[in-house]
DNA sequence: AATAGTTTGTCGATCCAGTGAACGAATTCG
DNA sequence: CGAATTCGTTCACTGGATCGACAAACTATT
């Protein structure tokens, strides 16, 4: 489960006390990332390690180029005014990929969290097969390497965000029945495109959703939360006490297709009346539009189809707001189930629910307040991303980064780095 | 959330390195807890220390009377034999406390999870109210701590396992429904009565059973399991990468009040059609059973009942048959849920389940799979409990000794203790 | 302007605790 | 009986965290 990337990679030679030091050292580079920055001093007291300690690591993270000092300003308060420490990211990258059924995206982030590289590719449906979608992705890799090395940075791994059932473990799709896939070995096939070798692997993307909630959303930093997501299908992606709930074999959050309704409509999984065919994108075009409506032609990309239902339900078009209230009442059923399990601290409308939020929470809120023993809720919130479609990549690439704060001391150390 | 118990309770002092040696005692205890007894040499291999850190460790927690040497016995292979070293958890207890409709009970497990101390008290239901249950409770912990005493042992903690949702930070009850409890301190209630002061905390029955199926069961060491449990409730715990989950509040696994069907039957809770009234006990009474059918009679515990269920099952009856079929498929309705968000390794049927789990089990199994994405239920089992009613006590018993294996150094030298 | 009071960062002494190497002890195998 | 093997211990070493002391840099006060 562990990958071993760090651990003695630019070790010196043998440690007498393996993991202590890089132990701290992530500690205060995810300090710097939360809390913004800071003096050495008051990352003391709010690691509980010595100042002593404090100044020692912060050199080392330095010399590594992973903070920077940040000139001596006198706040007014009395004493000597404390030198800041920032995170400085920009050395290295992390690259996040998403396919869905209309395009092909990567979204890099730096150390720091600020989005370096982004890029969409619209891909019409029926242009690729699976094939196709590779070579795309390594593509985007091998561009996303090249504004990195422009910028004097490097990029460290790629996580691809894939929505269905994925066997992390071996970087296989096991079956993504939006997309058409099974049994594909995604890492692999993205791997042997790469002009140079870089660490690919994959994982679901409402998952990878979830991360990025956590990580960047408006409930950032809440230590347990739930985020339902989607574009066509739909997934749930859960953070339990600010990680990832990854399941026995990888497939935690796979709520889209339970069987609510056995005799319901035809699902994309080939079974019936899923819980996706109820509160899936298509099932609020079922019931918000008739005949050759513009948003239901499956050529146009789900982003762009959303805002159009988005601004009617604005617009007070009643067919539309029933049609929300409808699938916001199936979603606040299932979702009882979900905060009867988890007691999350916020639950987040994420992908294509995202616009539509306005329109579903209250519906939601009344189907599962009855539903829930703890009142209001259990003090979970019903939150509407702000995110985008693309926050699975960004989850991606922050993922592709966790490794530097597990341990920052596979980093090589920048001669002359400081300063 | 951290209970500050061990840190520097019975510290030397100050320490350059704190937590480093705790946590590795704590890991080696964990060890010998898990895998059973092993030699110095094989501790090293398997924790990852070297020998000689690992003989040191062994002398500390060997000067705490934590563990026992054993003999050197030449077992055939080349080499000098070596010396096993086991878990001594005679000298420390835990205790864990259970409340029912009709019993009030304990069980005590020392730090190898051996019971050594178990009492259970009929009450029959109308006899007590809460005060009454909470003299009973005081009185327990005094009888348990006697009984180490006796056998030179030390209570250190106490557990109480509540059907209905628990404030655990505050030792509070928020409510009980089958109980008829709402907002009481039990942990302060219980601690008023004893008579030497002793750390009360207060949990969920089914999430304490689940820390006991992770720990004692059939699936002991399964990192992510899902255990349904119930008396007259019912409720889930979930343990998620061997720690047990609790939510942003503590009210995780709270499944019992999800309404599914609003015109359903009434709810002890108040609301009406909640997944219990399907599947609880009294769901299966209402279906398997007529008039004044012994097993109808509130008076008898549920464990005798079910027993002449199980009973009535196994000899054939088709009405007995048949109830439990239709909880099944109830059951495997919901259980898609949990198996779908969590894709647990196993999902446990404890509680009053167990008895009755060969005649649910294939109806849960019919109901599940159609529901769940990954073949094969994702790779979780279902499978019957071994613990008995008495799971949600020893789960809490164990939880009450948990601090030790976090960190060791809070338990005292006993001068003179090793040999 | 000088001084006192605060807070910050650094230096040095100290010390806990884990490591590798070496060695004696205890066994099996030839 | 000696060689091979494995186990536990001893010892010197070292990484790395701690505390106390002190200079530096600021504000407040007289």
């Amino acid at each position: 489960m562990v990958t071993p990337t760090t651990a003695q990679a630019a070790g010196t030679g043998r440690s007498a006390q393996p993991g202590r030091r890089g132990e701290n050292m992530g500690m205060l580079l995810g300090l710097l990332r939360t809390e913004g920055p800071w003096s050495r001093a008051r990352l003391a007291e709010m690691s509980g390690l010595s100042r002593a300690t404090v100044a020692s690591v912060v050199d080392e993270l330095a010399s590594r180029g992973l903070v920077v000092l940040g000139d001596r300003r006198a706040d007014g308060s009395p004493g000597r005014p404390g030198q800041s420490v920032a995170l400085d990211g920009r050395g290295l990258w992390g690259l996040g990929l998403e396919v869905g059924g209309h395009h092909v995206g990567g979204v890099a982030l730096d150390l720091s969290g600020r989005p370096v590289f982004e890029r969409h590719d619209a891909v019409p449906e029926g242009t690729d097969d699976w094939r196709g979608v590779m070579t795309r992705f390594a593509a985007l890799v091998d561009a996303a390497r090249a504004a990195a090395t422009e910028e004097g940075a490097r990029l460290l791994e790629v996580q691809v965000a894939v929505p269905g059932l994925v066997d992390s473990a071996h970087g296989m799709v096991v079956t993504a029945p939006n997309l058409g896939w099974q049994g594909l070995a995604v890492a692999d096939e993205v791997s042997g495109h790469l002009g140079e070798p870089l660490p690919v692997r994959v994982a679901n993307d409402a998952n990878l959703s979830a991360v990025a909630e956590h990580a960047y959303g408006t409930v950032a930093g809440t230590p347990d939360i739930v985020v339902l997501t989607g574009e066509l299908g739909v997934g749930a992606g859960i953070v339990v006490e600010g990680q990832l709930l990854r399941g026995a074999e990888g497939y935690a959050g796979e709520v889209g297709h339970v069987q609510i309704d056995p005799a319901g409509r035809d699902c994309s999984c080939g079974r019936r009346g899923c819980w996706e065919t109820m509160v899936g994108f298509r099932a609020v075009l079922h019931t918000a539009a008739v005949g050759d409506d513009p948003v239901r032609d499956p050529a146009v990309d789900v982003a762009v189809r959303v805002e159009d239902i988005a601004r009617r339900a604005a617009e007070g078009d009643t067919r539309t707001l029933h049609a929300l209230h409808a699938v916001g009442v199936d979603l606040g059923r299932g979702a009882a189930w979900l905060v009867n399990v988890f007691n999350p601290g916020a639950l987040v409308l994420g992908g294509f629910f995202a616009p539509l939020a306005p329109y579903l929470i209250e519906a939601m809120r009344a189907e599962m307040a009855p539903r829930i023993l703890a009142t209001g809720l259990g003090g979970c919130r019903v939150v509407q991303s702000s995110l985008g479609f693309t926050a699975a990549s960004r989850g991606g690439a922050h993922l592709a980064l966790s490794s530097v704060f597990a341990d920052p001391t596979g980093v090589e150390v920048t001669t002359g780095g400081a300063r």
